[in-house]
DNA sequence: CTCAACGTGATG
DNA sequence: CATCACGTTGAG
């Protein structure tokens, strides 16, 4: 990244200065501001910098080039003069410099030479995010004084000092405090908080972040239900009967669980044998789930307290595959791979003081979760939000439907629902259909179901989901800290109730859990602390699939992110574009893409975002698909400045195309040939505009496509008649050609085919008009 | 030393 | 308030 570019120190120096002198009549910056301290942070003296982690997503990510800091510095031609990093690029969990030491001891973290995780924990760096000091806690002999590790910073608490002199929050805060959930690369918002509602000390800390933003609420577009998705493959259950089946996911038990206290847990029938032994890093498991992973507590917590009528709905609309997810997510932010994880914690801390007192004796420090400081990377956020309300005002623009869509008055309804909140309305994906204001947008693609005879595995038309509506007013995103997926997450065994461990390592019980479906591995994430992160492995989540899911919230992107799929299927969801483009550009590895019957204003995301492993990119009925979109899709990225970006195609390296059900021409199928070197199956099926002509452009001399084609769907597809047989014949890898319910392609044409293949390349007819390579 | 960019004051 | 600006810190 650290393109010289020093040549241009000149002309930045003197653009600087006529900057300076346009802009900036009085470059009156006599106080160095890093150096002098504001008073309210004066009690502990500097504060260290932090700085990037370098492992985290955004770390790893290269620069954008396009956001308003990657514009302004000078490799991209900028003035160089705001200096800050690229908006995706900001570290999700920035560290201590390696150069801080232990105000005590002087000396720097020493977490790594320990094993146990106590251990660690007493003796890695704490910076205190009120009067600033670096300890290792073991250097405070503060016996009973608990900090309040959060865990949305690294090495981040609230010291003992600080703490008990009843500090609290923001107030004592120093100003610049930056919390990773606040940074852009983490742009989705929080869905913790109703526990933070009951949170006294925290409350104080965060509250003030929601109210300040009580206006929009973005989650609640996005929560609103497709209309009646009937898909088989899911039953859609009544909004009522949804947190039941929520349940069912996990067990009976499960509810109770969270209604309840969260010891019970290892009443989980599946595991409990193997549960008694294990040692309880209990409380740990849960409250140090992370903040997005809350929601189940969450529900918990606002039960216990009956302060929110309607609680009860919380979860009931939830989708049964959000749930899955969600509830997944529920990893400890000890999967980072910064390990205060070792650090012992409490849930909702403060909520009345109970959560400590019911645990007896604790360790020193209590995990805390904190709403971000929004103060603090406020600039940053914003210059994300704006990149990316830019784009979606522009997608709203150029795909303006003939019904208009009124974001404002739909996000203010779910208000009136939910008049207590401003977090309640979020975690509710609930609206009810109508209330989605009868868009036409869904009903406009209804596709008849006489357009599935085919047993594709695919997704088939239905209904689509409604769009979530982008919110209008990005500044109310909050932030949402998503850590990388831990690799081969520690510790190597299971601690047992004895304090020995148990004897399988790690890798066997990966080995295990590699037998279990998604749904039970949830399950298992809720046993222990180790067991969650365990499970959370990215080797037991390389397919992710959220078909159908109605609602795709903040938390389950996250939990997208820390799993790191290399398959992906997102179809007939109501994904963003927004959140779409979140994802791909924290999905480097994705192979396999899913986007049938999405929007296209979804889709496009693909259009700035680069997946430059994707191989299977599935946009079968993608609404509003067309040539033009095509081009928008296949064509190199706009902004080519020389050395800057790739130019090439961003879908280069796609094998697999599933083009289903779009009404494109031979315009995209041009593209398509020339952008894409490596297809080796294509899906038109139900491509109306296809036809033999289509099929010599595939098939054509000097096409790639000739000899990399080696599927071929084009069911459904009327106008292919027997003539695009012949054009077949001259593809070198061809073992399929799906020609049923051509009506123009005939019997006699598939036989005459088969003979005349016969000689080189012998092929069958698998089923009527479905021609098939033998062996 | 250079480069990146954090954190915060100044400005509009 | 949002945005710009920049001294300085931190990494290499």
């Amino acid at each position: 990244m650290a393109l010289s570019l020093s040549g241009d120190d000149e002309e930045y120096d003197s653009d600087s200065e006529q900057q300076r002198a346009a802009n900036r009549p009085k470059p009156k910056m006599a106080t160095p501001s890093a150096v002098k301290l504001p008073s309210s942070r004066s009690s502990s003296g500097a504060r260290r910098r932090r700085t990037r982690c370098r492992k985290c997503e955004a770390c790893m990510r290269t620069e954008c080039g396009e956001c308003h800091f990657c514009k302004d510095m000078k490799k991209f031609g900028g003035p160089g003069r705001m200096k800050q990093s690229c908006i995706m690029r900001q570290c999700i969990a920035p560290v201590l410099p390696h150069t801080a030491v232990c105000v005590v001891c002087k000396e720097a973290g020493k977490e790594d030479t320990l094993e146990e995780e106590e251990d660690k924990f007493n003796f890695m760096l704490m910076e205190c995010s009120i009067c600033n000091e670096i300890v290792h806690p073991n250097c405070l002999k503060v016996s009973d004084a608990s900090g309040v590790v959060n865990d949305e910073l690294p090495n981040c608490w609230e010291c003992p000092k600080c703490n008990h002199a009843g500090k609290s929050g923001k107030q004592k805060r120093g100003p610049g405090f930056k919390y990773a959930s606040n940074l852009p690369g983490s742009l989705l918002r929080e869905q913790k908080s109703m526990k933070e509602e009951g949170d006294t000390s925290s409350s104080v800390k965060r509250r003030p972040d929601r109210e300040e933003t009580p206006r929009h609420r973005p989650e609640e577009a996005l929560h609103r239900p497709p209309p009646m998705l009937s898909p088989g493959s899911i039953p859609r259950p009544r909004l009522e009967d949804k947190l039941r089946k929520k349940r069912k996911l996990f067990d009976e038990e499960e509810e109770d669980d969270f209604r309840g206290r969260k010891q019970e847990r290892s009443e989980e029938p599946c595991f409990s044998k193997i549960l008694q032994q294990i040692k309880m890093e209990e409380d740990d498991a849960y409250e140090d789930d992370d903040d997005d992973g809350r929601e189940l507590h969450f529900r918990g917590f606002v039960e216990r307290n009956g302060r929110l009528g309607g609680a009860e709905d919380l979860a009931d609309d939830r989708d049964y595959k959000s749930d899955l997810l969600n509830s997944s997510l529920k990893m400890p932010i000890v999967d980072s791979d910064h390990s205060h994880c070792s650090s012992p914690q409490a849930g909702p801390s403060s909520e009345g003081g109970s959560e400590t007192q019911e645990k007896g004796p604790r360790p020193k420090a209590r995990r805390k979760r904190r709403l971000p400081n929004k103060e603090l990377s406020r600039e940053l956020s914003k210059a994300l939000n704006q990149e990316i309300q830019k784009t979606e005002d522009c997608l709203a623009n150029e795909n303006r439907q003939p019904l208009k869509v009124e974001p404002e008055s739909e996000n203010e309804e779910p208000k009136r629902l939910f008049h207590n909140s401003n977090d309640i309305g979020e975690q509710r994906p609930h609206l009810k259909t109508k209330e989605m204001n009868g868009t036409p947008w869904e009903l406009r693609h209804f596709y008849p179901s006489q357009i599935t005879p085919l047993g594709f595995n695919r997704s088939t038309p239905t209904t689509r989901p409604v769009p979530p509506r982008s919110p209008p007013k990005c500044v109310q995103m909050e932030r949402h800290v998503i850590r990388p997926p831990p690799i081969s997450p520690p510790p190597d065994r299971l601690p047992l109730k004895d304090g020995k461990m148990h004897v399988l390592q790690r890798e066997v019980w990966m080995k295990i859990f590699n037998h279990l479906t998604h749904q039970e591995l949830c399950c298992c994430m809720r046993v222990s602390k180790t067991w969650n992160r365990w499970c959370c492995d990215k080797r037991l989540w390389t397919k992710i699939d959220l078909n159908r899911c109605t609602s795709i919230t903040p938390l389950m992107l996250s939990g997208i992110i820390r799993r790191q799929p290399l398959s992906l299927d997102l179809s007939w969801t109501n994904i963003s574009k927004k959140q779409l483009s979140w994802l791909i550009n924290r999905l480097p590895g994705l192979r396999v893409l899913k986007l049938s019957g999405c929007s296209w204003a979804a889709v496009s995301a693909l259009c700035t975002s680069s997946c430059p492993l994707l191989r299977t990119l599935d946009v079968q009925w993608v609404e509003g698909l067309k040539d033009a979109q095509m081009r928008d899709l296949l064509s190199p990225p706009t902004d080519n400045r020389p050395g800057q970006l790739d130019n090439r195609c961003k879908l280069r390296n796609v094998e697999d195309l599933r083009l289903a059900g779009l009404d494109i021409t031979d315009t995209s199928l041009r593209l398509i040939i020339r952008q894409m070197p490596l297809l080796s199956r294509l899906d038109l099926s139900y491509c109306n505009h296809v036809n033999d002509q289509s099929v010599n452009l595939l098939t054509a001399a000097g096409t790639t496509t000739r000899d990399s084609l080696t599927e071929i769907n084009l069911s459904v597809c009327n106008r292919v008649t027997d003539h695009s047989l012949n054009f077949f014949k001259r593809c070198g890898s061809i073992c399929q050609i799906d020609l049923r319910f051509c009506k123009q392609v005939t019997k006699a044409g598939c036989e005459r085919f088969l003979a005349e293949m016969s000689v080189s390349v012998p092929f069958r007819l698998k089923e009527d008009k479905l021609l098939q390579k033998t062996s």
